[in-house]
DNA sequence: GTCTATATCACGATAGAC
DNA sequence: GTCTATCGTGATATAGAC
């Protein structure tokens, strides 16, 4: 693999582990198997790295996310996208980026972060949308509302499960979350 | 304020700012105004400080949410508690930590992370099973899923907000929840 | 209890040789 | 493109005076 490929890798995978404030292009050239100077033609510094990093990690959770969407009706794309394997213990490479001060402080680190998110949103209300319109859910659900819910419970998953060292906060997060969606209780 | 207190309490909001390893020993001492020296009289170093500000963030917040818990129905100890206003662009001072690699990597600093959400879905599970008990939440909601469904929209609505520099998604996700909670799709 | 001095190391980058 | 040398700064303490 070429260097700049292994730069990117390696930071996409410490900036999942540490963060950013916690990744040293130290040890990022360490993980790449890159010398100082190589890197430091590559890119300008830590900063832009991470952005490449960054944008890389968002388009593959998009291509991901995607997979699940593909087919089958609302009810089915979404309770598969939200059971798919995960590395749940390690958490969500773009949501732990949400408190790092110092990707937050730069538009240019949190817009790939920003982006990710609304992306994720906007899919999911499409596909409740499309669930109201065949009959699959009460005309009374708000697309948008039931959207940002189903994104955060994922989100807050993954927060619990770290909290707990333990997977099964996420997996009590997400079936709960699958019985109030799918009218368990009534 | 003695300086063991603003010690604490500079720490604490230094962690919710910066997290664990963003925050240096000398960035507390000038926020508690206090001496190199004089800080580590009173603590062995940044960990035992750490441990100190995180316990105490864990019992402000259980005290914060048994203040939301006192009285109401179910529906309205829960919706209360979601709603009550809250700084959602900081983030959550406790989630926030479990994304601090040195934090979950201390059993000394994550047991307080982990006792304050054990805590509270506890809390939320029994508040469920007692709407169940007076017929307020139909036989087969499950109280243990839905209390982690519960706290995980609130930690991931705060990763929302973030991510958006707005705190709308937050504000979407809890309600698109007490819409499914109060059956408003029905 | 608090102060200043000092120590050691890592961070994040630049410079110039090869 | 990659290497080594170097730089200035900050992190995280320890030591000992007051």
């Amino acid at each position: 693999m070429e260097t700049v490929e292994r730069l990117i890798r390696s930071t996409q995978e410490l900036l999942w582990e540490r963060g950013y404030v916690g990744t040293s292009p130290k040890a990022i050239q360490i993980a790449a198997d890159a010398g100082q100077g190589s890197m430091y033609h590559h890119f300008s510094g830590k900063a832009e790295l991470a952005k490449a990093a960054i944008e890389r990690s968002g388009a593959e959770l998009r291509a991901a996310a995607e997979e699940q969407f593909a087919d089958g009706t609302s009810t089915e794309r979404i309770t598969g996208y939200l059971r798919r394997e995960r590395e749940v213990l390690k958490g969500c490479r773009m949501g732990r980026l949400t408190s790092d001060p110092d990707v937050m402080a730069d538009p240019v680190l949190r817009a790939p972060v920003d982006e990710t998110f609304q992306w994720i949103r906007s899919r999911l209300a499409t596909i409740i949308a499309e669930g109201k319109e065949n009959g699959e859910y009460p005309a009374g659900l708000d697309a948008t509302r039931t959207a940002a819910t189903i994104a955060a419970v994922l989100q807050g998953g993954y927060v619990l499960a770290r909290a707990a060292n333990s997977q099964e906060p996420f997996d009590l997060a997400i079936e709960g979350l699958v019985d109030l969606l799918t009218g368990v209780t009534s």
